[in-house]
DNA sequence: ATAATAATAGTCAATATTAGTCAAAGATTG
DNA sequence: CAATCTTTGACTAATATTGACTATTATTAT
């Protein structure tokens, strides 16, 4: 629980500038300064520590100027549901599965008839100009990350 | 939001004028000047700022009196709109162009946040699990999927 | 009129400045 | 000891900045 490794600390110290945020943006190569460790152990950190599961944000932009912006996640109360459908989905999808799950979606309540409508569009066979199998790989990898965003708002 | 960077910079100037004009008209030594960045810079920041994805269309002049001008595109009704992104998508689409037409959508008032949201989800970088080069057709061609499906829905 | 010159903007490729990926090596844990 | 987690760094990718060269249009000189 304490910190006995430099990623726990990096994660702690991110971590409490949130407590009194609700989002920071840091250059990656600064807190990597601070701490005396190559940058890529910031993605590591972040990798590890700050996910959706975990209620964080996460954006970043390359070239001058670049950031890493953390943000705390407004998690909404679905996600336990949201958890059991995107461990119903396996490595592929068919379409129709797809459309349970939309249907399911909707009748929770967790989206209305036009987000239906646009996922839908998403699961739909023609959206991929792919062969099959590589289609069901696809949808099921888009409709996961749909699934991810419906935990919080923005 | 992001603006640690003069390009930055030089796009909120612009878009704080336009948001009071519906176009300006601008020397682009002058801005170049008042930044103090070569001039070449303003079509950096014209080409990946203002394009007609990003719902402005820009006309210029060169030779003596030369100008640019950046106008907001007026577009009249939701079919143009769509027509208007999806020409501007080809074969393939990058994850920052797929926010900018999410973007473009919202201010259009053809999507609310919520399905903003859920289209991101759609065109976020990890929603494909393969090769960046599959990944940029596979977003073009779903994200084109939703824009179509957005014309019968209302 | 025509030619030369000036005054613009456009293109493109080199360089700079960031962040991301991945796999190997090392450390910790059970 | 095996499995998992952490640390490292070489390589990659995205974005921004710069400047040399080109293209277009207007103005001036002949």
């Amino acid at each position: 629980m304490a910190g006995k490794n430099i990623s726990d600390l990096i994660e702690r110290y991110l971590k409490e500038i949130l407590a009194e945020n609700d989002q920071i943006e840091i250059r990656r190569s600064e807190i990597a300064g601070l701490f005396d460790v190559v940058p890529s152990q910031i993605n590591y950190v972040i990798n590890t520590r700050f996910t959706i599961q975990n209620g964080y944000i996460v954006e970043s932009k390359r070239g001058g100027g670049g950031y890493i912006r953390i943000e705390k996640a407004n998690l909404l109360d679905d996600g336990e549901v949201l958890d059991a459908l995107i461990s119903g989905i396996g490595n592929r999808l068919s379409q129709r599965d797809g459309q349970t799950i939309v249907k399911t979606l909707y009748e929770n309540g967790l989206i209305d008839r036009r987000e239906a409508n646009i996922i839908l569009a998403v699961v739909d066979k023609n959206a991929y100009d792919v062969d099959n199998d590589l289609t069901e790989v696809m949808r099921a990898n888009v409709l996961v990350s749909i699934l991810n965003h419906l935990r919080y708002e923005k």
